[in-house]
Order: structure tokens, then C-alpha cells, then sequence
DNA sequence: ACACGGGCTGAATCTAATA
DNA sequence: ATATTAGATTCAGCCCGTG
């Protein structure tokens, strides 16, 4: 079973009495009650510093529930940076000689975050991109889709070279090639993600399990101790206990401690000879027609015709078509022409080559074999 | 024919005499020429400050040509985050209120620049990742590869929302659905890398035509200037140029700009007709629901229902509905009945034809299409 | 039992024009 | 300047109710 420690407890408990416990309280000064350089491994989800104004509604009007939660307000940022500072140097001394740490986030505060890491003189290893598979759109239409957040994983400073990376079972578990610095997966939703009795989601920012899976099978090894300063509903309490790693645990909020006891004394533990890393799931990488225009494919002005030369469009840049008064994409497009509600623009559009006539998925094709490996 | 400026003939020239030319010098002194905002958008490829010590070998003993350039050397990460606010305050100054600037970096540059947009006001708008298919592997196997790199998009400042984004194009080339922040093109290599009369690259960190023509589709519009203060090859004037932009370049090393200029001469702009910006319903010209009772396309006593007949309406001669106790615009009624704040009433509210229901924007369709044939 | 469709939701810095 | 109004705007996935 693991245990709660009130931050007076764990300064007094017997050595290493505080490895799978939650420590409750302030993360910087809980992590006084730790000895130095005593964890192989930190795993932050610090706040992200959202700085949302008023509120936003999807198209079908309803609201969207957003992270509007006390522990992520700051006056400015100054003062995140203080706060950050803070916690990465108490991070700083119970992290071991050769331990890594690794900060989640995104473009709201991760740049600071980056640039407070190397001001106290940790050293990046590597930035790691979480593709979702599955994130929120953007409502408005005013930006890119934010389908993406950043890690930062580095070492304790630039001559820590004995830290720990399991190259060849992220290779393997790769198909055999080296893991990228881009990694897909989806959000934690569903079974997996942590619901009150009302139904309501316990923690707003649940992490999916997977993401921490892969971060604890790259960077430890089994019986390592992985610190997570901002435990929240514990995932990643969970996901080292289920993969043979010790975890201690900081956080503030009674009921997200509640949460995650529970979560973790549920958790078993695999045995050692299934402690191998999952790939994520693959499936056939859909290619935008854009993606033709931009690797060279087709030309901006080239004429597509259907099968029977009845109908014509023109290629713009953008990646859209246009024929006659008509512009979209080729699958709008094309069924405009035919006067039907849809079509499939991948094989109804064609282009010359020669005197013949090809349809522009054979084009898809050529990109798509480039693309199978990366998802 | 495009030009190269001296730093002294830049300052002297005729009003927007630097357009379409490259600027020789130093960039913040050379912004200097340019006028107070005058420019759409920026582009920026800063040096990496790659900090890298000693010289790496592939697995077969070849050796890695690494940037070690003079330029991309830095005594001290505060060295450069005064250079970095150095360049971008002059990068402000020569930027349009709705402007927005893009800069291109790694994990060893990229947080100190996006803390310092930060901190001189620039908005966020999005992080996106370009996801490289063909990255250098990690020859020692001691990190992942390093398979990306992340462009920071940010406006003037928070208030300003006027900024160009090409939400449909981007959509329409990208199979109907939103363009995501992570975006997949090659590493530029082959015929599009630039080599002199030995075969040697021209500059060692040349960046894709796609990833430009992606950057300058989605947030300028034809003929929108754009200032590139690192031009190095040229990939953005040329790209712009093709694309029917305008550029400005900034360039210290004459072999550079000698590279770019040739480049750049040797472009072929699109022609105007396949740079036609795919827009949606927001840039319609604005029809009042009163004009299709005024030319007859509905009538006062019309009965409006919504697509599952749950609510009804009935149109009133002044250009407002009603229904039951309620009456105002078919947008404030339609909010009503449905207990929403708000409604778009020309999607929600439907007349019947026949036995069939059809939305009024159908009707909206028929005056507009009227009006454009008075152009 | 299985298919299908509607409802709901996720770390979100999310409008533009007119009065 | 602020306030009001028009009206534009979503993707993937899970759950559940209905046929």
C-alpha cells in the first residue's frame, strides 16, 4: 500500500521512508523533506499559465470547460519565472548526479520553462513533441489546430554523461529504428481517465498513461525512483508502480491525493519479463492534397479532369481548386461540378501524363510509402 | 531583377525602394533603414547557437559536417538573449500593428526566443512543430533523434486581432479539416539545396521551400510584404516571390546574397489566378435577412421552422420574426427559443419547399449571387 | 447481437463590424 | 474609446439509447 505523508511526517520518517509516498503539501518545500541527490528521475506537469480570458463556446454553442483552476493564475509572468526557478532548483538537489529531468508543457509557459532549465544549468538532451491524436479543435478558426504539447528532457548539467537511456529498447520497440523526438498519442479520455461519483473528471489535466510509460521505459531502470513534483492525480505514480520503478509523489490538494491513492494501490505491477515498452498504434497516414503542391508533385496550374475530360479545375497554391466560379478543395469541388452532395476528389480529379490520364491518389501513394513509417 | 542594398544606399533610397532587395549588413543596424510598420510578416531562421563542442563521426568514421560558423557563435546564453532582444525589438518597430513574425529554432535556441517575444509583448499563437521525414540520426545512441524543430507564430501584442490567417485555404488544402500545428516536409536536400562550383552547400542550414510556401500561404495575403532579418540563401524571397509576395532581406555575408540573388532572378511568380486565396463565409459581403423579404424570395407571414420542426417562426414585414412572446432578428429569436445565448440564424432557421426543409442561407446564396453578377 | 446516430468532451491564451 | 449586434465556428472518440 502506499501512503500520504503530511510534510511533518515525511521530514521525520526513517530513510527512505518517504519512496511511494505521496508527500502533501507545497512542492518546494516538500521537496526539503528529501534528501540530496536521492531520485533518478523527475517528471514535472508544472501549471501552464493558461492566461484565458472570459469564456469560449464551440460552434453548437456549448461551453467549453476550460482550466480556469486557482494553481494556474500568476500576476505575470515574473512571477512564473520565480516560481519555476524555484521549483527546478529544489528539483535541482534531490535530483541524483546523473538523474534527468523531464518538464512538460506548452506554448503558454514552456519557453520559459526551456530557458530557466538551462539558466541553472541543466543540459537538454532533447525536446520531445506529443502528437495527440485526438485534440481540441480551434473553435474559432483564428489559428492552427493546437494538436501538440512539448517535454524538455535534460540532464542535471552538460558533463552528466552517465544518464540513463534504454537506446535499444526504444529502437526496437520502433520497429527497429531510433525513436523519434515526435511522439503520437491520444489524450487521456475514456476509461482510463479518472471520473468523480458524479461523473466529473477529478483532475483537469489528467495525463494519459501511455505518454508516461514511454518517458519511464526511456529514461530508468527497474527500481528506480521516479519524482513527480506536481502528482496530481498520479499518473505517473501508477505507471511506475505498474512498470517495477518507485515513485514519491508532491501535491497540494487533498482530493487529487484521494484520487490517486486509490488510483495507485489498484495498480499491478508487471512482472519483470513483461516490462517491455508498447509502440503506439498505427494506421494508414492520411495525406492532405496540399502535401502534392508542397513536396513538388503537382504544380500550381496544373489542369485536373475527371475521368471523361468532362469537367476541369485548376490548381492553386494553397492547395485548393478552383473551376469556374467554383474554389475548394478537390473533394467540394468535385462534387459541385457533379452536382452532388459529396465526392471523393482523391479519384475523381486526374492529371495528364503524356496522353493519358491518372488519378491524383496515384500521386498519394508515392507520398503516403514515404509516410507509412512516421505515422 | 532583384537588388542588393548597402547599408548607406538602403537609407537613401526612394520610398519603398528597399522592397524585393536585399539589405547587405548587420541585421539590427539594417532594419534601421526600413520604415516604421511597413512589413506584414517576418520570417526569422536566427542563429542555433548550437554550442558544440568538438567534432562528431557517423558509425562509418565519416565525418558530420556541423554548422561551426562564426556566426552561430555565442560567448554566454545572456550574449544571446541580448542579441535576440536586440533583433526582435527591431523587428517590432518595422512591423505592421497586425503584423505577425515567425521565427524557426531548436531546443538550443528556441525557449530563450519564445521567453523573450514573450517579454517584449509578442502574442503566442501558435508553437508548430515541423516534423522532419528525414532527420540526421543520433549516431551515438545516447538521445532520441532529433527529428523536428519548432516555429513560434506571434502577433504584435495581445489586442491585436486584425492579423491574416488563411483559415479556409488552410483547410480546404488540408482535406476539409483544420491544419494541425505539427506539419511533415523533408529536410531540403537534392536538386533545391544550393551548391557552389565544388558541390559544396552554399549555406549549412537551408530551409525547405514547403515550409516557407506553408508559412506564407497561411499568413500573408498576394502582394503582403515579407521581411526575412537572416536571409541567408534566399529560401524566403524566393518563395514569396513565386507566390506573388514581396520581400525584404537582411544579409552580412556577401556569399550569401550572392547565392540568393541568382536565386531569386531565376524565379517564375504564379500566375494571379492560381494565387487566389481560398475565403469562407467571413469574407461574403454581408446580406440582412430583410433584403430576401424585400426582393421577394420570402414573404411577410412566412412560417420558419428549425431542421427538427422543434421551434417555429413567423416573418414579419419589417425584417424581424416572431415567435410566440418573442421577436427580434432571426439570430436573437432563434438564441431565445433554444435557450442559448447565441444562434446563427440564417444555418438554424429553415422554409419549406415542397415537403422538404431548406435553411434561408440557401436564400442568402440566391442574393449574393445576384449581387455579384452587378459587380 | 450489432449498427447507427446523437450527445458530450478535451491544458484554449479563439470574431468582426457597427453604433 | 466601449457597447451592441451580426453571425461564423469543431475533430476524434467515447458513451448511450434506439432500432
Amino acid at each position: 500500500m502506499s501512503h500520504v505523508l503530511s510534510l511533518a511526517e515525511a521530514r521525520s520518517v526513517r530513510p527512505n521512508g518517504w519512496i511511494d509516498t505521496i508527500i502533501r503539501g507545497d512542492c518546494v518545500s516538500a521537496l526539503e523533506a528529501l534528501p540530496d541527490q536521492s531520485v533518478d528521475v523527475i517528471f514535472a506537469d508544472p501549471p501552464y499559465n493558461l492566461q484565458l480570458g472570459g469564456t469560449l463556446h464551440r460552434p453548437d454553442q456549448s461551453l467549453v470547460d476550460a482550466v480556469d483552476d486557482e494553481w494556474d493564475q500568476f500576476a505575470s509572468f515574473e512571477a512564473y519565472d520565480a516560481f519555476t526557478r524555484a521549483w527546478l532548483l529544489a528539483c535541482r538537489r534531490v535530483l541524483k548526479p546523473n538523474g534527468t529531468i523531464w518538464v512538460i508543457g506548452s506554448y503558454h509557459n514552456i519557453f520559459r520553462v526551456g530557458a530557466t532549465l538551462q539558466d541553472l544549468n541543466f543540459w537538454i538532451l532533447n525536446d520531445v513533441v506529443w502528437r495527440k491524436t485526438n485534440p481540441m479543435p480551434n473553435f474559432k478558426g483564428r489559428r492552427f489546430q493546437n494538436a501538440h504539447e512539448t517535454m524538455i528532457w535534460a540532464s542535471r548539467d552538460a558533463k552528466a554523461k552517465g544518464y540513463t537511456f534504454n537506446y535499444d529498447a526504444m529502437k526496437a520497440a520502433n520497429d527497429d529504428v531510433q525513436m523519434r523526438s515526435d511522439w503520437l498519442f491520444p489524450i487521456c479520455s475514456g476509461g482510463e481517465r479518472l471520473k468523480d461519483a458524479d461523473g466529473k473528471k477529478v483532475h483537469p489535466t489528467q495525463k494519459p498513461e501511455a505518454l508516461l510509460a514511454r518517458v519511464i521505459m526511456a529514461s530508468t531502470r527497474p527500481g528506480d525512483i521516479v519524482l513527480d513534483p506536481f502528482f496530481g492525480s498520479g499518473t505517473t505514480g501508477a505507471v511506475a508502480k505498474r512498470l517495477g520503478r518507485h515513485f514519491v509523489g508532491i501535491e497540494r490538494e487533498q482530493d487529487y491525493i484521494d484520487a490517486a491513492l486509490a488510483r495507485i494501490n489498484s495498480v499491478q505491477p508487471l512482472g519483470s519479463q513483461t516490462l517491455t515498452v508498447m509502440s503506439g498504434k498505427k494506421a494508414e497516414p492520411r495525406v492532405a492534397f496540399n502535401t502534392l503542391i508542397e513536396s513538388g508533385l503537382i504544380a500550381p496550374g496544373t489542369v485536373l479532369t475527371d475521368q471523361k475530360r468532362r469537367h476541369s479545375a485548376i490548381v492553386r497554391a494553397d492547395g485548393t481548386i478552383a473551376s469556374g466560379s467554383d474554389a475548394g478543395s478537390i473533394h467540394r469541388v468535385g462534387a459541385k461540378v457533379q452536382g452532388l452532395d459529396a465526392c471523393n476528389g482523391w479519384t475523381f480529379w486526374h492529371y495528364a501524363e503524356g496522353s493519358e490520364l491518372k488519378p491524383i491518389d496515384a500521386l498519394r501513394a508515392v507520398v503516403r510509402s514515404d509516410m507509412a513509417r512516421l505515422d
